[in-house]
DNA sequence: GCTTGCGTTCGAGCGTGCTCGAAGTCATAG
DNA sequence: CTATGACTTCGAGCACGCTCGAACGCAAGC
């Protein structure tokens, strides 16, 4: 079996085939549609994460948030354009601790961006190479479910000697 | 901009354009060279990781390894092949738990296949959303540092109004 | 007036996955 | 004979990122 075709088909069964365009559009600018000011559950239900989190995002020192007279915190656009960002930060595996890093170099003022930037490129580096990682990790994965037999080991080389149990479905 | 070019661009800088075929390969077979046996620090330079998380796995119930007269460690081709598995899938984000079960399940017999293909599916399917997601992110990044500007949000609209600081190299 | 509901603060707790320290055993080197 | 060093077991500790509970506040509805 051409183990070309094993990783094309692995890549091909992300669905990255066609211009994802519009996909990739409205990831990037899903934040135009941002209201005046939201309270803590409208800003949970966008970026779907707890309440609890955003609290805890705000403890951390990552957002400041009004208060309206009754004490209930009012975000402004600025703070959930910011949360979009920490929170496609997070997602992508930025620790909170890097975040915070960050958010302190962007309060600080516009001096700090060459650094900012270095960070936004690492980070970078680090997805690309988290991508590699889990692209070669699903076509072992792929490669194991095509030839399963039970063993915990591909068992790559043993073409006609299945050890352990024999089934090639 | 074209936000398809933006989206190429990513894609492309993951080096996955070429047919990858030869570490496909190896990161699928790297495992043929496996000694008869191996010491606890010899499989942790195997596989990248501290001898205090080998046996950490070992008490988890994830691999049975035997002794020698010495009470040390000895790892057999078939625990190290295990151990590569398992490593695999927790690179890729499968749990210690799921793990756990997989390999009870595996211990258990033939008659648990099914099932156990059952698991690398989903598990295939969860690595499929990750790096979809992690592509994702990766543009809105690529996206980030292009236009940089050092606002918290990527400011999508707003072509001539910069709020808080404006700089858009 | 009282309940219901949504919010608040604060500190503590938890699940995951290691990571470490202490105390001991053994084998080889000097 | 005694280091030195690689290994053992055991239980505890830690970093991370939430997640929760308790006690409270306010405002609208019955």
């Amino acid at each position: 079996m051409a183990t070309d075709d094993l990783m094309t088909r692995a890549l091909e069964s992300l669905g990255l085939d066609g211009p994802p365009s519009v996909e990739a559009i409205h990831g990037l600018t899903d934040l135009a549609d941002v209201p005046e000011s939201m309270t803590i559950t409208e800003v949970a239900g966008l970026l779907d994460i707890s309440p609890h989190t955003l609290r805890y995002y705000e403890r951390a020192g990552l957002v400041e948030v009004a208060r309206d007279s009754n004490g209930h915190r009012v975000y402004d656009a600025e703070a959930v354009r910011r949360l979009v960002f920490l929170t496609r930060m997070r997602l992508s595996g930025m620790p909170v601790r890097t975040l915070q890093h960050y958010i302190a170099l962007a309060d600080a003022g516009e001096h700090t961006v060459p650094e900012r930037l270095d960070m936004l490129l690492e980070h970078r580096d680090t997805i690309c190479r988290r991508i590699r990682e889990l692209t070669l990790s699903l076509a072992a994965t792929e490669y194991k479910i095509a030839t399963y037999g039970g063993s915990t080991g591909p068992d790559v080389r043993a073409p006609a000697a299945a050890t352990e149990t024999g089934r090639t479905a």
